[in-house]
DNA sequence: CGCCGCATTGATCTTATTCAATCTGAGTGG
DNA sequence: CCACTCAGATTGAATAAGATCAATGCGGCG
């Protein structure tokens, strides 16, 4: 594991993330040996057009993938965090592109031998549509959150997505904290950063929340930001982030 | 190919699309023979939670794949075409659910066959690959026109990719039948009946599109359809139907 | 100290939703 | 055959939610 890494001047540096294991993925296991790559803070993995050539895997920091309209508007599509998969289902160029939004490091891996690997190996072809699978799932819930539902509703859900995501890897489910500004927030939840700023707001003012330095929230109540996120009963078909 | 078929008193019947030869699509030439299905209007080929035995490639009708959220608010995912798969990317039981809008008929393939049939095939499981990733390029271009963009602009490129559609098929880019309810429409494009209609009518009153009986578009601005959709260049990265 | 990026807060305005009424066409039954 | 019904579509008026415009606050870094 990299040890956590050379303070940088970096603005951005103190939203590094802690250096996690990569999660033991199915598909990891069964890549050949991928290369290291680190990106620092705010520069590209790939951008959308680029030849994809590679895919990654996330070793630690994190990264944003987001497609922007003519217009400039700008949608983030997921928030890669240690052990997600990135520049998979891209088929002959990236349809997105990949921001590091801290220092990052990733082992990549390249498409060709990717190919090459599935002659040998029957299983990996079905490994790579599952992976992939798990993307689309993922790309349905965000669209349900950000289709329908009320910026409270957005906020809420993905309060909880980091939540429950911290749980799966074994850290406080009620301590989250955001490597991501509120413009990378909003930009995702099809927002504006004033309406992301004023929900936080009314969270920590109903008591939801506490808020420390825009970057730890703390879930002081996980039950009401439940019914906050699906009004109505706190329990499934919340967003969920590719993990 | 099916003869365009026996009338029934279906409300829904009249909405019947012409029955196409399915597209000669990379994975269904490379799968084993599958079994017809035949499901009639208003009628499920399968719903969210049912175990994923089987995916299907739709010959004729048109079935619309929808996820609900708790609250009852429904969003479409996809209306898939002849040609189209549905139900992949489903791990162990479908995330959505799938209603035939018509009399529909489907090729059905069981995953256990498929997963039989890639330890064979090698190039199978990256052809399942490449079938889920064009579906999850497709869902982030609903996410950007969902998330970011007014309901002109949803409408006009909803509108234009069906207009593509049309033409990748080889029939008129500037005929567009709808065979979905304005109930279809809003909930596939995040917007209320009532934003449709008023916006269907925008657009007629501005001389952007005809109108008869809800049923069949006729475009006759398509080059400011394109502003509509994109305020800016008529070009690129516009919605599109996953097809 | 003062700049700069980011976040917060306030006031106003735009847009889509909501509520409600009307309209249309297709199927139904007298 | 015609009135009736019903589902879907359209239109209008009032409302609410978020965007936009604008100002201020905060914290780190030069």
């Amino acid at each position: 594991m990299l040890a956590t890494s050379h303070h940088t001047t970096e603005t951005a540096q103190r939203r590094n993330l802690p250096a996690l294991p990569p999660r033991t993925d199915d598909l990891t296991s069964s890549l050949p040996e991928g290369k290291s790559r680190v990106v620092s803070a705010k520069e590209h993995v790939y951008r959308e057009g680029d030849p994809a050539t590679h895919v990654y895997c996330v070793e630690a920091g994190h990264v944003c993938i987001y497609r922007v309209l003519p217009d400039g508007r700008r949608q983030i599509i997921n928030f890669a965090y240690p052990g997600d998969f990135i520049g998979l289902g891209a088929l002959r160029e990236h349809a997105a592109s990949a921001l590091a939004g801290a220092k990052t490091r990733l082992k990549s891996f390249p498409v060709a031998g990717l190919h090459e690997s599935a002659r040998h190996d029957t299983t990996l072809g079905l490994r790579l549509y599952t992976a992939v699978s798990e993307q689309l799932a993922a790309a349905h819930d965000l669209l349900m959150t950000v289709s329908h539902r009320s910026a409270s509703e957005r906020l809420a859900a993905f309060l909880l997505a980091l939540s429950r995501r911290n749980g799966r890897r074994g850290e406080s489910e009620c301590e989250i904290v955001l490597p991501m500004t509120r413009t990378d927030i909003a930009d995702f939840l099809g927002l504006t950063i004033e309406t992301v700023s004023r929900t936080f707001t009314k969270f920590r003012v109903e008591g939801l929340i506490d808020l420390e330095q825009c970057i730890l929230v703390t879930i002081r109540d996980l039950e009401a930001l439940g019914m906050a996120a699906g009004s109505g009963v706190p329990s499934e078909q919340q967003l969920k982030l590719a993990s």
